[in-house]
DNA sequence: TGTACATCAGTGAACGCGCGTTCACTGATGTAC
DNA sequence: TGTACATCAGTGAACGCGCGTTCACTGATGTAC
């Protein structure tokens, strides 16, 4: 019957999914460099080999936990714009800024397995590019109607080396048309320094040097979208 | 004879420089998680035990390198400002930037260990705080020149919330007392996209995005000393 | 200058640990006739 | 509806590995008289 196999194919859904959920906890104590397949076997009160009825490898199940990770981050910062008035450019970039920034600090390590030093000997499979890019996707849409809407444009005395011009055109040309060179320079720097500012809160950089986080981030916000053009 | 001690001392030192060196050399293979003293040793011909006559711990080689990665950091940096003309600013801005930038791509996972995703469980000890802020000090002292030679001044339309305006004034207090609060924001804004950008560079964020990364980071470093208000 | 003693780098064996992964197996649950 | 078979989750033992750290030791090198 389908149900019953619907049942089955549920239930090992559900496990993988704590298996996931119980890696994820190991991650925020001990890091991706820690993660033991023996060590969530345990916390789940299973053998370590009934592990490998749900995972293949070790690297299979880090590759899982970095794509949920791409995708969570992408959720929430999708969520976070789409409750934005679609006229508020600045609003929906200050929105989708503060979300990543609320869910780094809410999962330090899994911003870490995304966005920190790369895991070294593990390379990232091409599935996690898709999930990898949404953020800034997201920022990068928010440009795009900028410009079209004629609030954003080229500002005076921006000039770009060929080569740069070059480049920026190219990335236009491949996900937002309409976009100039000069403005996309800034867009792309803008991307930059979002996640720049996130990784140095979350990685304690700043600790001895700014109290006030969020005031501080508020502010970096604002600076960002001054520099993009999405305010005076 | 002061001689003679003085011999075993240097042979005792040239035999951590080599633990040291070959300890970097395993850093740029596995990473920090999986530096090991006995892997250490054995690439030098001793027994494993033998690396305990010169530290004491696992953990003590770790901050040992991080400490050095700082300072050779640091001395890059500063060497490369100081050989620019005082009065150049934006070129002495541009020279640590620069260095910055080569260093990290020249030593990728000593930066890790430093800029990088904190090793989980691993806690820098205060002795890094000074070699970890060298850069950043040499950064502010530009920007404490140009307001000095009233080069860099606050900006029109300028504006900081309370909670920042006073953050700011106080990092000027203890660093840089004659730089005003809405430039010190500027400055922390640069120091953030230096190492955002670097860093993005380095962890290969932007690997399919930028195919030229000199130019692009060139153009970078141009966009922050405008921000700053190094260059017009 | 020569001898007795102290210092110290390096040895080798051992402790107890955790890891990823394989494999033949048991027994419950679903499927087909 | 009942029975024979297939699927599949989970078991338990084992393989071979590397790790950090301790400890009693040897033997060379430096020191003091």
């Amino acid at each position: 019957m389908a149900k019953a196999t619907t049942l089955r194919a549920r239930l090992r859904a559900e496990m993988l999914d704590e298996i996931k959920q119980t890696a994820r906890h190991h991650l925020a104590v001990g890091g991706a460099a820690n993660l033991s397949l023996r060590a969530v076997a345990r916390d789940l009160g299973m053998v370590s080999s009934a592990i490998y009825r749900y995972v293949a490898s070790r690297d299979e199940l880090l590759t899982a936990l970095i794509i949920d990770a791409y995708n969570n981050l992408g959720d929430a910062a999708e969520r976070a714009e789409a409750a934005v008035d679609r006229s508020d450019l600045a609003g929906r970039h200050a929105a989708i800024c503060h979300a990543v920034r609320a869910w780094a600090l809410a999962h330090p390590h899994e911003y870490a397995l995304t966005f920190g030093s790369p895991v070294p000997g593990y390379v990232a499979p091409e599935d996690t590019l898709g999930p990898g890019s949404r953020v800034s996707l997201a920022l990068l849409q928010i440009v795009v109607d900028a410009v079209g809407a004629g609030v954003v444009r080229p500002q005076p005395g921006d000039w770009l080396a060929a080569p740069v011009q070059a480049e920026m055109a190219a990335i236009s040309a491949r996900a937002a048309p309409a976009v100039p060179p000069t403005v996309m320079a800034r867009a792309v720097i803008v991307w930059t320094q979002l996640f720049g500012a996130v990784s140095f809160e979350v990685f304690g950089r700043t600790e001895r040097i700014i109290a006030d986080q969020d005031a501080w981030f508020d502010h970096q916000v604002l600076a960002m979208a001054r520099l993009v053009g999405l305010r005076p």
